[in-house]
This record gives structure tokens, C-alpha cells and sequence, in this order.
DNA sequence: GCGACAG
DNA sequence: ATCTTGTCGC
């Protein structure tokens, strides 16, 4: 489960586990964003979009991280929740430093470390995971999503709440109503309303889900709020974790 | 060149 | 992301 495509193109591998100075299960590493970027555009042809049944999954995944607003600590959450009522059934958190400052584009090596570590700890194995980010919709093609996706080598889906790159019409008041995110000519990812009245989320693949399989699934998990639940179950796991709940 | 820019 | 409580509306 490599990030990158042609790992020994020069890259030094470095040693995965807790505490080393990169995720568990990567190869390779940046040194600085100009790095990064490209080992984006040279995983991006990894991702995969395979069709899956929304109606049928019954486990899924959420991921999340909090910052610290007075130390540099930051708290990956996963939890696992189960159809059809979504409760939870499974959860595991990280804590750890940043590995990597924030630039827009390239929040996958802020985060992505700690989720993977929070996601290895879990005793489940979920159907699919969602993270609070993009997938495709991304200047690279290679969101967060996608990298975590093609790092577990698992199916991974995207759900934004502000747009990041593209452009979309605003979809109907209605909830299930949607209008294609459409960069550069392309449609990366889905505006969708989760809820009648209010503000829509952007969706988009990260691995192994094509846009209306991710488009339908957020919709199931998002029966009663903007969000879906996954994803706001491991944001107030991670937020509790740092307070020390 | 300038502004915008996931969390 | 975080600094920040209550309040208005459905």
C-alpha cells in the first residue's frame, strides 16, 4: 500500500510505525511541498472508482481530526458505525504532532498519518470510510481521501462542507437534490443536499467507490443531520480525546 | 501579478 | 482547525 506509483525512483523509504517520521504502511515521505505535490500527481492514477451497492453496506467509518488550541497536539478519531440504525459499534483515536505544516492541497500529510493510525487500531473492519475532506475534488486529483484510501487499499469517500476546487450550481431546496462539482472541465465530486434548507456538502471519491455510489451512501448516513453521521461521530470523538473526556 | 485556498 | 454563549428559527 504504497503512496506512491514507481516507489524507487529515488525516494527513500522510511520506517513506518509509532513514532517513526512517517505514516504506518508508506513508502515514501516529502520533505517539503513542492515534494508533495508531486508524489500527489504520481499516486493520483492509483485511484480506482468501482461501483458499490449503498443500499447493502453496513459498516462504515469515520474519520476526523481536532487540533489543540494550546500545545501543537493533534487527535485522529475513527469510529465505525452500523446500519441501518448507525450506531456505534467500534472506535479507535491517535494522538500525535503534525508531520507536516498546512497548505491548502496538501492536508492528506497533515492528517492522514494519525487517521491511519487511528483506523489500524480499530477491531473492525469497516465497508467503507468516510472522511471529513475531499477525494478527486482536489487540484491534483489526490484529496485526503485518496490518500487514505489507496493507502488501505479500501473503499473511501470524501465529504467537504465549503468547495475547495470547481465550480457547481446550487442544487434544489430539497434534500437529495444535487448539481455536478465540475473543475477544469471535469466533474470531480457531487454538490449534495443532505438536508431541505440547508447548506449543501460537496462529496467526491477517494478509492474503490465511483461518484453515485459516494453520493448515495452519504445521503443514507446523513438521515437526520448536514453531515454524515460517521463523520460527526469522529469529530466529537477527536474533540473529546484532546479536552481529555 | 493577484486573489483564493479542504481542516 | 481554533479563539467562543446564547439565541433565533423550524
Amino acid at each position: 500500500m504504497d503512496y506512491a506509483a514507481g516507489a524507487g525512483t529515488g525516494a527513500r523509504p522510511q520506517a513506518g510505525g509509532a513514532g517513526g517520521p512517517g505514516p504506518p504502511g508508506l513508502q515514501e515521505w516529502p520533505c517539503g511541498a513542492d515534494e508533495a505535490r508531486a508524489l500527489q500527481e504520481r499516486s493520483a492514477p492509483l485511484v480506482r472508482r468501482e461501483a458499490i451497492d449503498a443500499g447493502a453496506v453496513s459498516l462504515v467509518a469515520g474519520l476526523d481530526v481536532a487540533y489543540s488550541a494550546d500545545d501543537d497536539r493533534l487527535a485522529a478519531a475513527a469510529v465505525v458505525l452500523a446500519a441501518p440504525e448507525w450506531e456505534v459499534v467500534d472506535s479507535a483515536t491517535a494522538v500525535s504532532r503534525p508531520r507536516f505544516p498546512y497548505v491548502p492541497g496538501l492536508f492528506a500529510f497533515r492528517e492522514a498519518p494519525a487517521l491511519l493510525e487511528a483506523v489500524a487500531q480499530l477491531g473492525t473492519r469497516p465497508d467503507v470510510l468516510v472522511c471529513d475532506g475531499f477525494g478527486l475534488a482536489h487540484p491534483r486529483r489526490f484529496g485526503l481521501a485518496c490518500h487514505v484510501g489507496v493507502a488501505l487499499d479500501r473503499p473511501v469517500l470524501g465529504v467537504g462542507k465549503t468547495p475547495f476546487v470547481g465550480r457547481a450550481e446550487e442544487p434544489g431546496p430539497e434534500r437529495g437534490a444535487w448539481s455536478p462539482l465540475v473543475d477544469g472541465g471535469e466533474v470531480v465530486g457531487r454538490c449534495l443536499r443532505t438536508r431541505t434548507g440547508v447548506k449543501p456538502v460537496y462529496v467526491s471519491v477517494g478509492h474503490r467507490v465511483d461518484l453515485a455510489s459516494a453520493a448515495a451512501l452519504t445521503l443514507r448516513l446523513a438521515p437526520r443531520f448536514r453531515l454524515p453521521e460517521p463523520v460527526r461521530q469522529a469529530d466529537r470523538l477527536c474533540r473529546d480525546r484532546l479536552a481529555g473526556v
